[in-house]
DNA sequence: AAGTGGTCTAGACCACAGA
DNA sequence: CTGTGGTCTAGACCACTTT
């Protein structure tokens, strides 16, 4: 582990601890240097941390005061599922059931905003948790990315479209529904016929609005709900 | 202004410009400490407020590449139902079925963190768009708060909250489930007994981590889906 | 093996605030 | 004036990825 993260991480516990109160004063950048026996580049990448998370505000000429106990809340991320239950420590495997390029139906066609004769990599994915059926995953992608149907796809899909391909998925946008499970998935996903599912329709984009990928979920909600966290804007209303 | 920040508005506004494009990778920290003739600590000061601003994603033993042109698209922010409705330009109504001061259920109180005998509004309202039940919704709110049964809850119930009572709602979490309807649900919101119905559990917290509001909602999937847009953080897996 | 970004050191000068 | 944080230099070693 890093220096300056050890660092950090003993000054977060004593501004959470109240070591540090807000208002306090942090020992100064050269305190720190000499009683941690650390170069001052190395305190002031912790401070910098401390700084970016929200807890503390220094100022030239003055010096470094406490103005949070805790960090502001986060907003939630764009994950995948594999990330999303690793997250979770709920370990989920991918048993791919088909992987094929194919014309792409409308509706995928409009999202993915392809050119008219474009084809897409259709990818059916069963996802399991500790052997369980949870999710039955339809993932659409541009063929023109360049990932074959003779691909892994049993690991986290984002990594694999940014790393072998230098695209880096910058957001996505989630609509979730309820839905009467359709026969053919029912005994996929072991369910009886008749029972409700949850329905995530995503599309993820790189860049600034590239629409890189789109996704339909039908998920087990006995064992999974979409969980979220949202900041209110001063002019959410 | 310092060097770092002149190189900080070259190499941003070469990026908007489209001179190194998404996918693009910039230059090596060694490449720019020699050809701007700085140190390399004010070449990585520069980068590192790059990243910041997630214009760039650094990754060791491979390079610097170019993951956004602009800044990045806005997260959802927390909306209630009417605020969300009205945003689509879908009026909604609201009902109240039953206004009453009551002991919460358990699972309230924990979600609330309330005292022991501390007690709560509990509002019943059923949604409806045009005429037409949409959803049905279970509002609770500590009573401390001083809102009271009397009060009207016809209209947003946040604007209640921080209008008459100056708490500012800052965040909440949701969990999105499916299920199926509940015989006494299904005939308020007129649903043949046995369809899916889409849950929403919110949390809505004041400052930094008082929760002020729980909501449980039940609604129709056929006319409501739950949008979300996220963003995708660097270190999301 | 070569090159990348991540970390770290040991210095230095500056503008600024406060006594 | 002294001390603060902000900036900057010129080195160095590391883990890691790619070749």
């Amino acid at each position: 582990m890093p220096l300056y993260q050890r660092l950090l991480d003993l000054l977060r516990s004593q501004i959470e601890s109240g070591r540090y109160s807000v208002g306090d004063q942090l020992p100064t950048e050269h305190a720190m240097r000499t009683s941690f026996g650390v170069s001052r580049s190395t305190v002031r990448n912790a401070l910098r941390a401390l700084t970016d998370e929200g807890l503390i505000r220094p100022t030239p000429g003055v010096g470094t005061v406490v103005i949070r106990s805790r960090p502001p809340v986060q907003p939630s991320l764009l994950r995948g599922f594999t990330e999303d239950f690793a997250r979770r420590g709920v370990p989920t495997q991918a048993r791919v059931i088909s992987a094929q390029i194919v014309d792409p139906p409308s509706q995928v066609r409009d999202r993915l905003e392809l050119l008219p004769e474009e084809q897409v990599l259709h990818l059916v994915r069963l996802r399991l948790v500790s052997g369980a059926p949870l999710a039955l995953m339809d993932n659409f992608v541009p063929a023109s990315l360049g990932i074959g149907p003779e691909e892994d796809f049993t690991g986290p899909l984002y990594e694999l479209i940014e790393r072998n391909h230098k695209y880096y998925i910058t957001y996505g946008r989630d609509a979730i529904g309820a839905a009467t499970v359709r026969p053919e998935a029912a005994s996929v996903l072991e369910l009886p016929i008749g029972s409700p599912v949850l329905t995530i329709k995503r599309t993820a984009f790189i860049g600034y609005d590239r629409p890189i990928e789109y996704v339909e979920a039908i998920v087990r909600p006995d064992h999974y709900e979409y969980n979220v966290t949202l900041l209110r804007g001063k002019d959410a209303s």
